[in-house]
DNA sequence: AAGTTCTTTGGAAACGATTGCATAAATTAT
DNA sequence: ATAATTTATGCAATCGTTTCCAAAGAACTT
């Protein structure tokens, strides 16, 4: 059984010192005579040791692991996102532990119990839609628990935070859109809650303004996760409104509006333009063709990672929040 | 500091009882005072104590930790699949490490030493595409550290698998292809080490045989994962090989082909069909068409997780390798 | 009434590592 | 040669929990 683990008191045993000795030893500490190190190091390396983290982590309290919730791993944007996150924590020896919240507020405060009677030294979280306030996660954070957002993140200044530049991106989208001759162009978005909703709609409003269209409030759809609630909302506003384009804010929403397209308006969207706020990496396959502002996904959760250990990792409580804003660019189809 | 984690001691405490006391109290041993039970089962529920999992770890060697090393996160079938896994896993207490290989051996050899010294209870591991041996896994799995692999899979008969049944899925999708008249199918695919690829090949072949079609080897390409190598294969098969269909057997691999498709043969394509071995929930909006071959790998994910976590749980130790292998249907656009 | 059993509790070791403190031996200073 | 200092090591507590063992007191037996 080579693999069983072999622990301090079993090199201390060989070596005949004790667990002390070696533990300082392994650490390289002033106090161990050197050749004892070498006889050490050299008798830990030929039986493998490691030291075993839950060990340690019981002893200081810390586990090198950090938490991650998003709504769901199944969507570009956050599976890039975790790459960004992963090889920052992977390289400064921590572990991520990732969670869905599947855009549910109940899973969400569950998935926090969970991280935190798990003892991870952190939290990274992009917010579900449906959570409307942060009540769950101030009880934490107030008690000096780290949690850093990105994406989606909640309006509280006192809080580190990661975004794309969600205005300036919906802003050249829509922008786009009108130098292409479109003057009504629908925006549909998600729940009016989420901080990207907003700011996406921010966006879009400026670019009418801009470029002198009056903003018309019923070519805006909020949508909520319900398929067929989105279905409906786009069927109306296809009939009703006689949109010439679509501004579509989410992978998910995009989708559904496709859903209905193909199903339903196969003849009328000829000369319909589609963007969308999604880092799908197949939406240059897609017909009719779908333009999209793309995040800096990978970026943007390396930051968000980098933030949380820099904060972790430091001794003092730094009470300077952070937000940073990184650009995104347009994938135009 | 009301989130100030409590200990047994503090209960202990509080109660003028002794930890064990409290511990068996907590854990309703049968030798403790009804009353006593009750008066510490209050205190701690009032004051919210939570066992420490570190502790608990530390004691018995177990973290209730699993580890999942799959190529990519940001691939539909993975991340459908580690759904499967965590929704399995967190319903039974455990809690779930993802790493990804990014189709490298020497990447996966370091997830799992990871994994392993993080001490995690078992793994979970779907082949990267450069792993041509599982020397690396032996060497832990034969000393009494479970390992159950999914999708793919190794020849090795002593573990336990959840596959798809990719012969059959094959099978069906070209056989597919020859009824609408295709009679060069191409057949684009991975490496010729995975499970996969062999399988899918030989679907592929016994189709063409049922229906007297002879097999031309000229017509099937392995790629490894550099881009321009699956381009210029692609290339040199339309150029010279004049297919009139393709069955592609990996998200990758059809994205890389309609790349090519979309920059260089917009003309020709117009009566070629494509079917693809891929879990993107968007094949239906791409144009060209792409049917294609989904596997149920949501539950793939969670019968992994299943045997896994049931082997972990059993005291006896299981000699008896399951096999168990998932239909796949078919999604025609 | 003395011994036996049962009930209920506490003490202490264990898991693996770190670290403050004590101490023995070796070296240097006076 | 003796005291002071340095060098090198070990002991024991600690982190939070479980569990084996001991034990005190109550309740029972004969």
């Amino acid at each position: 059984m080579k693999l069983e683990t072999v622990t301090l008191k079993d090199i201390a045993k060989a070596l005949n010192l004790s667990t002390s000795t070696v533990s300082r030893a392994l650490r390289d500490s002033y106090e161990i005579n050197e050749n004892t190190k070498k006889k050490v190091a050299e008798y830990a390396k030929k039986v493998r040791y490691v030291p075993n983290p839950i060990a340690l982590s019981l002893k200081d309290n810390k586990t090198k692991a950090i938490g991650v919730i998003v709504p769901e791993i199944a969507n570009n944007f956050f599976s890039q996102a975790i790459n960004g996150i992963e090889d920052e924590a992977y390289s400064r020896g921590y572990h991520v532990v990732i969670c869905q919240s599947h855009e549910s507020l109940e899973r969400e405060k569950e998935n926090f119990r969970h991280l935190f009677a798990r003892k991870v030294d952190g939290v990274l979280i992009s917010l579900s839609g449906t959570s409307k306030d942060i009540n769950h996660i101030l009880e934490y954070s107030e008690n000096d628990f780290s949690v850093v957002f990105f994406d989606r993140v909640p309006e509280n200044e006192s809080f580190h935070k990661v975004v794309a530049n969600n205005v300036a991106g919906a802003f050249n989208a829509t922008e786009y859109l009108i130098k292409q001759g479109k003057k009504r162009i629908a925006h549909i978005t998600s729940p009016q809650s989420l901080s990207i909703s907003q700011e996406r709609l921010e966006g879009y409003r400026k670019a009418l303004e801009t470029h002198g269209i009056v903003f018309d409030e019923s070519l805006v759809k909020y949508c909520g996760f319900d398929p067929e609630e989105a279905f409906l909302a786009i069927d109306n506003l296809i009939d009703s409104q006689n949109p010439d384009a679509f501004f579509i804010c989410s992978d998910r929403l995009a989708l559904n509006c496709y859903e209905v397209l193909q199903k339903r308006y196969e003849n009328k969207i000829n000369d319909m333009m589609f963007f969308g706020f999604t880092n799908l990496n197949v939406s240059h396959l897609f017909r009719p063709q779908l333009s999209t502002v793309v995040q800096p996904a990978y970026e943007m959760g390396m930051q968000a990672a980098k933030i949380l250990l820099d904060k972790l990792e430091s001794k003092k409580k730094n009470q300077e929040y952070e937000k940073i804003v990184l650009e995104t660019y347009l994938k135009i189809s």
